[in-house]
Parts: structure tokens; C-alpha cells; sequence
DNA sequence: TACACAACCTGAAGTTACTATAGAGTCAAC
DNA sequence: GTTGACTCTATAGTAACTTCAGGTTGTGTA
């Protein structure tokens, strides 16, 4: 199949195909006569798979780690559950922050009840005179 | 103060207030007769702003919204609230997707209690056959 | 006075995971 | 033989910074 197909079938675009193969994500294909990309089912496969672990917002980083994992299929999969564990850990952390913004964002909204002018707004006051505080460290790379 | 000054009160490096100069989110103040920035308390004031702004997860465009509708201290603040409202908005949908992420997540999880080798590991076989869903669009500025 | 050294300056490139654009080549059908 | 869909490469743009290179200014000390 040519890269069309391959990406229409994988639900993604050419461009994000051509993307995971300069990324060294997807192997370079064999190519025709006239220089288009020839894909074939273990191809297809493994982009499914990145594309399942990019649904989960995994980064290329971690896709990369449990790709090159798999090229061992003998030994333990620890690894591969520490990968994961790991970016549960993100998720969860980053669930807390919004939380916790949420929170912030619910306090100030209280400040403007009723519309005043902007000289006199609530909020604006609030954004101008809260304490900044230190934005924590991220340990995650979801935004 | 200069520059060094001014980050230090204000939390933040002296390369982000340059940044926020060039984007136009702090105007550009004075400068010495060697070239050195010189601000003064309104500057320290608006930068300020734009941090708490920052720490709460809302982009330039908003801050820069909020900024222009401080130009107009007389009028109405409903424009105002209507950009905070849509921000609040914006934190609930990803807090809905991250847990809905959370859930994908540890059902894969489930799959993999007792370390296996990586052939037979229960994570890897889920990634690879799970139905990609199409990615929801988002309507949202958070990752 | 000389010199080191911190703080400042500009401009450009790197980060992530793509998306978009330009300009050119390939292929099947009519 | 020509239209139109598909493909190719290379480059730039996105957000909000960070990092780097290479040069200038100001200050404290010997």
C-alpha cells in the first residue's frame, strides 16, 4: 500500500506518516520505481500502535522506549510496566495541577458577582495582586 | 531597576521579560546611556499581572485580551469575565479528558499484573490492538 | 589605573508533535 | 496527450519559552 491508504487505514494524515519516519518512530519503507513510499502490514501495525500510544498522549520519547523494548521479546516486560506506570504517574500529576487551577480560577471568578466597570472589576484586581507563586516543577510533559 | 531586578521580584528569568517585550506584552520601557532597560513600578506592576496570569494556565492571547480591555477602565467588565469564564471552561473539558485518559490507562494497566515476558505482555498486546479512536478536536489551549 | 567578572545586549536556534506551504515529479484514466 | 489525484522533498510556522554565541557595560578590587 502506498502512503495514502496507509494513512487513511491508520486514521492519521500523510504528513504525520512521512513525521514518524524522519522521527525514526516507523521504519523507512521500501520504495517503488518512481520513488513512492510501499508499505506492507507489519508497517501498518506498528503505526496503529504509535498511534494508540499517541491517543494516550504518551510523548515520542516514551513510544520510543517501548518500541525499542519490543525488539527484545524474550525478556522481562517490567520495563514496559514501568514505562507505564510512569505515565499514569504523569496523568494523575497532571490532573492534580488543573484541580488545584480550578480552585484558584473558582476564588477569583467569586470577585466579579455582578458587572462592574473594568476599573472596578473583581478580577482584574485579583490578577493584579495575587501572590505569584513558584509555578511547580513539571515532572510531565502534558500540557 | 534594571532587567536582573525585575525578574528577580517578579519570579521569572531575565530571557522571559525580554520575550514578553518583543511579544508585546510588556511595553518597552526606558533604557540607560549604555543601553540598559529601565522600569519603574508600573512595569514591575504589569508583569505581574501577566505571571499570575501565566500561573493560572492562560495564554498570551488571553493575557493579551485582558491587557487590551484594561485600556478601557470606564467600560463594562463583561468582556472580562467572558474571557475568565472561557478560560475556566477550557481547564474543565482537559480535566475531563485527562480523566478519561485515566481510565484507558488503567484498563490497559489490568492487563499486565504479573511480569511476563515482553512476547506475551499484556500492555504491549493492548497498544497494539486497541481501536484508535479519533482524537476529539481540541478546544483547548492546555496540553 | 588595570583587570577581572557579573550583568547586560542582540540575534538565532532548539524544544514538541505536528501542520502547512511551495514547487516539482508520478501515475491512471479518458 | 492531457487532466487531476497522488506523491516527493524541503522549508517554515505553531506556543512559550530556553539556550547559546558573541559582544558591550558597569563595578569592585589590587
Amino acid at each position: 500500500m502506498k502512503i495514502g491508504e496507509l494513512a487513511q487505514v491508520a486514521q492519521c494524515t500523510v504528513e504525520t506518516v512521512r513525521y514518524y519516519e524522519k522521527e525514526g518512530l516507523l521504519v523507512e519503507p521500501g520504495r517503488t520505481p518512481g520513488n513512492f513510499r510501499v508499505y506492507g502490514p507489519e508497517h501498518l501495525e506498528r503505526l496503529r500502535f504509535i498511534r494508540n500510544c499517541r491517543a494516550l498522549d504518551m510523548s515520542h520519547e516514551e513510544i520510543h522506549t517501548l518500541l525499542g523494548l519490543t525488539d527484545h521479546p524474550g525478556e522481562g516486560c517490567g520495563a514496559i510496566n514501568a514505562v507505564f506506570d510512569q505515565h499514569i504517574a504523569h496523568v494523575e500529576e497532571r490532573i492534580r495541577e488543573l484541580a488545584q487551577l480550578k480552585l484558584q480560577l473558582a476564588a477569583l471568578r467569586q470577585r466579579c458577582q455582578t458587572e462592574q466597570t473594568i476599573d472596578a472589576c473583581g478580577i482584574l484586581h485579583g490578577l493584579a495582586v495575587m501572590e505569584t507563586e513558584q509555578k511547580p516543577e513539571r515532572h510531565t510533559h502534558l500540557g
